[in-house]
DNA sequence: CATCGTACTGACCGATCGGTCAGAGCTTGA
DNA sequence: TCAAGCTCTGACCGATCGGTCAGTACGATG
């Protein structure tokens, strides 16, 4: 691997664990082994850092949603590979994920961050269907940012690990529960 | 109001907006019209300032916390007015729960972060009943995740105000049905 | 009037930040 | 052999950070 790809790594890493401005580029170099001065060969600014480290799960993404049919009856039919998809990408990207999820508030003005809102508001319009009432939103905006905020959390936690398989598969079952209008029945419990 | 209180509401909505690593002294000073000699005057300490600001928040659901019944069927009931609590503290305090919820993970060793994750574990634990399976903890982790992380969110952006009260049941009903052990049917969408 | 505690301020401190720059070490090809 | 070019480094820069401190303004109390 070259020096500019471990670079790049162990700064996604950092960025996700101790959040952007908590990380210094003395830092990263320190975890690579290398000079500060290095990193700012590799990479014109810290800014710019972060913009490669983020790019590839931005790139995913965009082509996940630009897979998607963009009317007719197909897009119904569409949504559950849209879900499988979505959980896959982020489990395949969970530290830029973790990034994107504290970051995106005080990150607001960086372009990168900006490209990743603008992806993450074009498939919730499309995992809600037709007519979106505010509770289908809302329910789509629940299950999205849930498991979002999971897959970016249980990074360096020693969180019980639990089957990657089991836990891909619960997340898309309910990411597919909680885009239905309506919940069936809520007397078992209350 | 005092001078400190206007410190403490206007350090809370900074680093709701910007992040406590990327907020100064000087600009919440500035926010209120004051020095910063005057907020750390008030305050030992930025972080001393950060456990103030978070407090309110806290109490508030350690009070939630403590309300519950401990054993026998009673806890089972106890479900649906811990969830209505648990969205009623965190649209009243929503400044508080965008920064808990963006960093947790970079303020990891302060305190007041690490009372706040405690809390959280425990309504979770509360709110899955009986057996916990993976699929059950899964779906209320994404259901606390997902009303935390949309409740934090908005509060600069210009999103369009939906009514609160309708926001509020929805949120409800949505994490008693994440509850619930197994979904009932899929088959309409898939 | 003198005194004391509270509220507040500007000047200042050391540390660390992101970033610049001149140059060293090394490989490659003419 | 030497020039060119890529990789990398330490020294250094101005800015900003959190925090300290001596001192000022002022109302309440004796």
């Amino acid at each position: 691997m070259t020096t500019r790809d471990t670079i790049l790594q162990a700064a996604l890493e950092r960025f996700a664990r101790t959040g952007y401005l908590g990380s210094s580029i003395q830092q990263i170099a320190d975890d690579v082994g290398t000079s500060k001065s290095s990193v700012l060969y590799h990479f014109e600014s810290k800014e710019a850092l972060l913009e490669a480290a983020m790019q590839p799960a931005i790139d995913a993404m965009s082509a996940l949603v630009a897979a998607l049919p963009q009317t007719g009856p197909d897009k119904l039919e569409a949504i559950p590979a849209l879900a499988t998809g979505f959980v896959d990408v982020l489990m395949a990207h969970s530290a830029a994920v973790s990034v994107f999820v504290t970051q995106r508030g005080a990150l607001r003005d960086v372009p990168v961050i900006g490209r990743a809102n603008a992806l993450v508001d074009e498939i919730a319009s499309t995992l809600v269907q037709e007519a979106p009432s505010a509770r289908v939103l809302t329910r789509v905006s629940i299950g999205l940012a849930g498991v979002a905020f999971i897959l970016g959390d249980g990074l360096d936690d020693e969180r019980e690990h639990v089957d990657p398989a089991e836990m891909r598969e619960i997340f898309i079952d309910t990411l597919l529960e909680l885009c239905l209008p309506q919940p069936q029945s809520l007397e078992r419990i209350r």
